[in-house]
DNA sequence: CCCGGTTTTGCATACGTTTGCGAAATCTCT
DNA sequence: AGAGATTTCGCAAACGTATGCAAAACCGGG
C-alpha cells in the first residue's frame, strides 16, 4: 500500500540531484530556491529521510543502548522516563537491552550492543566488569555509568554524592539523639552500595559511635527485611536504621511493622533515593534525595559531548542531593523541616 | 582501534564468495565445508553481521517500537521490563518512544516511528487516536495495543478481562455485606477504565445496589485522593470504594488514613493490577490481578504473528485474573482466602 | 564587461548486506 | 561411467543515503 518515497523521487520531482535533496536535509550547503523546491517535493511526496540508511552511511545511527538490569526499583523506570525523554529532545532514541546480572547473560548483550551501531551507551544499575566496559570504551563507544561508578576504568560515571550522603544520614541521626545506628547496606558489589556506607560509618566514627549492627542488603526486598529482623532481635536492637536505598528501607519498614515495632517510636528508618513512593502517606520516609534530574541531564550531556569529541576524558560526575526530612526517622530538636 | 569487519574479509580470508558468508549468516543453503570455513573466518576475525545494512535491504529492522506515556504506575515498568525481556529471546529489540498524551507530540512521535523502519509497534497506555493507529496499519505496520483496547479500529489489543474484573470486585463487595459502594473510576477515555466501571455497574445492578458515589480518578494520584475526599464528605458517605487502579487506590488509601479512617474497618478499598506494591505490607490491597506474564506474551505471539504474515486479521484478546483477596477490605464470612 | 573568488550543483562512489540468476559442482541412479 | 536432477556458488545489482571532487553558477568590484 505505502510505496516508500526516496530521495531519488524527491529529486525528481522538485527537478535537482539526489544528493540537492540530500544536502537540504542533512543541513549542508544550498540555495534558497533548492531548498524551497526540495521541501515542497518533499511534502508534496510525504518524504522523510532513512534513518537507517543515513546510519549506515555515517556510522551514526542516533540510537543509545540503555543497559539496564531491574526495574522494581521505582528509582529506574523514573530515570529511564527521564533519560529517554532527555535524549528524544536531542534527536536521540534509546534501545533497551536487559541483563539480568549473571555474567553469561551479560556478555550476551555485549555482543549485540557492539552489533548495532549504537551511537552510545548507558548502563543503569547493571554490573558491568571492567573487562566489559572497557572493551565497550576500546571499540569506541562512548559509555556513561548511571547511579554506578567504577575505579580505574577510564569510563564515565553519574553519580550522587554517595559519600557526602551517607554522612549526612549520619549526622542527621546523631543529632536527633540516637546513639545505636544500624546500617543495611547498599549492594556492597556496587560503588553506591559501598559510598554511602563508607560515608555513613565516616559520620559516626567522626562522632566516636560505633555502628550497631552492619548487613549487606543486595539491594533486595527479603534480604533486607531478614537484616532488619536479625537486627532488631539482638539484645541491645538498634534505635535507628539506615537503609542503603528506598526500595529496601520499604520492606524494612513493613517488616519492623509486622514485628509490633512503631516507626519512628521505636526505631527510625531513613532511606536513599527519595523515589516517588517514599513521600506517599504509607511510608512517609526520610531519605536522601537522588536529583534524578540534574544526574540524567549531566548523563546526556556528558555522552553526547564524549559523542561528538571521542578523544574526550571520561567524567566522573557527583551530584549533591539534600536529606528529605519526613517522618519515618525522629527529627532533631530545633531542625528546620 | 577498532576495525570494523565485514563479510568481504572473512570472504576473503575463507576463500569464498561475499555471497557465501552473507548465506551462512542468513540461514540460507550452503555445503558444510563452506559453513565450517566461513564460521572459523569470522570467529578468528570476530565478525558479525551488520544489523542496520541487514535492515536496509530486507526492510526487517527486528526492532520494535514500544510507546508509552508515564511511568509513575508501577505496572507498565514491570510490564515494559516483561515485554522486553520476550522480544529480546525471540531477537528482536525494543526502542523506547515517549509521548506525553498531548495530542501534538503524538504526533511528532508518530512521525517518528515511521522513520525507523520498525516491524511493529506495541503501545502502552498511551491513547492514540483511531486516527493515528489507523495510519500505522495503513503504512503497513503490524501494532498491539498492550492494556488498552480500541472498537472498530481493526488494531489488534491485549488486555485482562476488564469487565469480567469489575464485576467479580462487584460480587466480592456485596458478599462482604457493604451497600454503600462508590467507585473511583479509571480514565474513562481509556477502555479499560470504562470497562471496569462498566463491569463494576452491572454487577451492582444485578444485586439491586446503587453506587453510592461514580467520579473518574483520571488514573492520576491528586485526582483520586481528591475524589475520595468528597466521596466521604457525603451525608450518607460509602462503605467501600473500587478504585479504577492500584495506583490510584494506594493514593486513595494514603488519604482516607490522613482524614482518620481506619482501611478497611471504616471503609474497604479494592484496586485494580495487582502491581508488587499491593502486597506489600503499608498497603495490603486486595486487586484483581492483571496476569502480565500471560498478557506479555500474549502480545509478543500476536505481533510477531503478524509480522509473519501481514495479511493476518487483528486479534482482541482478554485474559482473565483472579482477585487477590488480602487485608484492605472487608472478607466475606466463609470465604475461602 | 570581464575576472578572481565563493557557492552551489551534479556525478559517481561508498556503506555492508541480501538475493535473483545462471554456471559450476555435487549427487543419484542405472 | 554418464546423464539428469539437485545443490551450491559467485557475480552483480539492489537498498537509500552521504560526500569528495570537479564543473558550473553566481557574486561583487574594477
Amino acid at each position: 500500500m505505502n510505496e516508500k518515497v526516496t530521495s531519488l523521487e524527491v529529486a525528481r520531482l522538485a527537478g535537482v540531484s539526489q544528493s540537492a535533496v540530500s544536502r537540504v536535509f542533512s543541513g549542508a550547503s544550498a540555495s534558497k530556491t533548492t531548498v524551497a523546491k526540495v521541501r515542497a517535493a518533499a511534502l508534496d511526496l510525504g518524504y522523510r529521510p532513512n534513518p537507517l540508511a543515513r546510519a549506515m552511511i555515517t556510522g551514526k545511527s542516533r540510537i543509545i543502548g540503555l543497559v539496564v538490569a531491574y526495574l522494581d526499583n521505582q528509582f529506574y523506570p523514573m530515570a529511564l522516563e527521564r533519560l529517554s525523554a532527555a535524549l528524544q529532545e536531542k534527536g536521540y532514541h534509546m534501545l533497551v537491552f536487559l541483563a539480568s546480572n549473571s555474567a553469561q547473560d551479560i556478555e550476551k548483550v555485549m555482543q549485540e550492543l557492539l552489533d548495532y551501531q549504537l551511537d552510545g551507551i548507558i548502563t543503569a544499575s547493571v554490573a558491568m566488569s571492567n573487562d566489559l566496559t572497557a572493551r565497550c570504551a576500546a571499540e569506541g563507544i562512548p559509555v556513561v555509568m548511571f547511579n554506578r561508578g567504577q575505579d580505574g576504568s577510564g569510563v564515565s560515571s553519574v553519580t550522587s554524592a554517595n559519600v557526602t550522603g551517607g554522612r549526612r544520614v549520619a549526622d542527621f541521626l546523631l543529632a536527633g539523639g540516637h546513639r545505636r545506628i544500624a546500617h543495611i547496606a547498599g549492594w556492597q558489589g556496587s560503588s553506591t552500595g559501598r559510598d554511602r556506607q563508607t560515608g555513613f560509618l565516616q559520620g559516626l566514627s567522626a562522632a566516636g559511635a560505633a555502628v550497631a549492627g552492619l548487613v549487606d542488603g543486595m539491594y533486595n526486598r527479603d534480604t533486607a527485611a531478614q537484616a532488619a529482623v536479625h537486627l532488631m532481635a539482638q539484645p541491645f536492637p538498634p534505635d535507628a536504621i539506615f537503609v542503603g536505598n528506598d526500595h529496601m528501607a520499604f520492606a524494612v519498614m513493613d517488616q519492623l511493622r509486622a514485628i509490633g515495632l512503631s516507626v519512628p517510636a521505636d526505631v527510625s528508618v531513613v532511606g536513599y533515593d527519595d523515589v516517588p513512593l517514599a513521600s506517599w502517606g504509607a511510608y512517609d520516609l526520610t531519605t536522601i534525595r537522588q536529583p534524578v534530574n540534574r544526574m540524567v541531564e549531566a548523563t546526556v550531556d556528558t555522552l553526547l559531548a564524549q559523542i561528538e569529541d571521542p578523544q574526550r576524558a571520561a567524567q566522573r560526575i557527583e551530584i549533591d542531593g539534600p536529606l528529605m526530612v519526613r517522618g519515618s526517622a525522629r527529627i532533631p530538636k530545633g531542625h528546620a523541616r
